[in-house]
DNA sequence: GTGGTCTAGACCACA
DNA sequence: GTGGTCTAGACCACG
């Protein structure tokens, strides 16, 4: 399973930060298990086409909080520690952005029923890559 | 009408940058309409309990964009200029949010599912509030 | 009170190691108190003749440890957490020091009672030293 | 006589670098003898549980220094030329031991009283054992 | 003025 | 091949 990053380079989030966050959820979320092997920091800078050195400090910090095991002149993995995000935790990760998207709305003047619609579009397209990736 | 900020501040994301967009987005959406005034540099640094300068600076940005206009000894206003945002650009903005909300559930391994049942209950909620305001 | 660094750039030890550890032990040691300020990273990395960023990634990890407190746009200080050591920890350190001093001594084939002079010589000194710094 | 290695894996200084130092010192001591065969390259990496690499390049660097002699298919060795260092030498490598002993104290704020306690405490230990290992 | 992020590139350590 | 450290220097964020 390939990771998929998606950087905003220019979105004021610092890249490494992105980086931690994107591994964080995935190893939360199952997309990553106990193990798996991370690209390496010179891949995967050349993937984005970023600094070696951005993806050492993103790779550093998960080290830090546990989340992944750097094996010197090995690899990069997954760790076994406790990484699963409780069920009530992603929850309230997933709520807090839907309360953003109508606080985005609503700044816009972007009718909830327009949203609405958008929102359920996209769901049956997600739904529908989800029952062919099975 | 009164704005009503959301910042975070330790998002990664500059404060001034996270103001910039919630006035750029009310104005562009109708919340704040030409000529309308905006709280003064010193008040809104009180209630954001900011440093003045990152509103200041909020605010600057906004002027070289044409958004607002600042009147020396006066205040602060929105400007009269084209201000609109095209419905195009403002679905643009939503679809994109849309996408990454979807985005991140994926990797949270978050069901799709669950996620509609929590936008369809944000809805109802924010449906209901917004005829309340009216 | 200004602290004193002694860098061995070519030890092997990097050299943000060796700048968290003398920090650390002198906030242990009451050297530095909760509050003081650090030097800024540039004046350190001045001082040492280093870069900056060595610098900034010493404090970083301080702060990780919570150690001290960094304050943007302002500057960096020691925290008001429990920073002290214990008295058996500090202890079990100096022991530990006291213990490769004479394997070292050993291994160099070097007499324990030359040392015992040299290190009672040294005593004198600090001690000295210790009265007139009071 | 065997010689004990004592290994700081995560100290920052480079393995390889520490058993270079302790055979050079060892060899100073008197504690290898010119001729003395050192443990194999695979026997050493199994005791201390490195990879063998990291044994081979300290051999090497011994090898280049002139401290012993690599003869393949056979083993390796204590060099003959003159691997005795000066006593001035040695001294200048112990009080400099003894002098950063004391700064780390005073960082510690752990007094020099304790430190000489502890000191004359694993003197007399290493006294004992010298005159039994006689 | 403070600290933070990023780049390009060198060199080292470990397997 | 892996990751780690450091430098020089640019640019940004915050006060």
């Amino acid at each position: 399973m390939k990771l998929h990053f998606y950087l905003q380079p220019s979105s004021g989030v610092p890249i490494y930060k992105q980086i931690i966050k994107q591994i964080k959820h995935a190893a939360a979320g199952g997309l990553l298990s106990a193990g798996d092997q991370l690209p390496s920091v010179r891949e995967l800078s050349e993937d984005l086409t970023i600094n070696p050195n951005t993806v050492s400090k993103a790779y550093q910090e998960l080290e830090r909080d546990g989340i992944i095991e750097i094996i010197h002149g090995v690899g990069t993995f997954v760790s076994k520690g406790n990484i699963f995000m409780e069920e009530k935790e992603k929850e309230g990760l997933m709520k807090n952005a839907v309360k953003q998207l109508f606080t985005e709305a609503y700044h816009l003047g972007f009718s909830f029923e327009r949203l609405k619609g958008l929102f359920l579009e996209a769901y049956e397209d997600a739904a529908v890559k989800g029952r062919k990736g099975d």
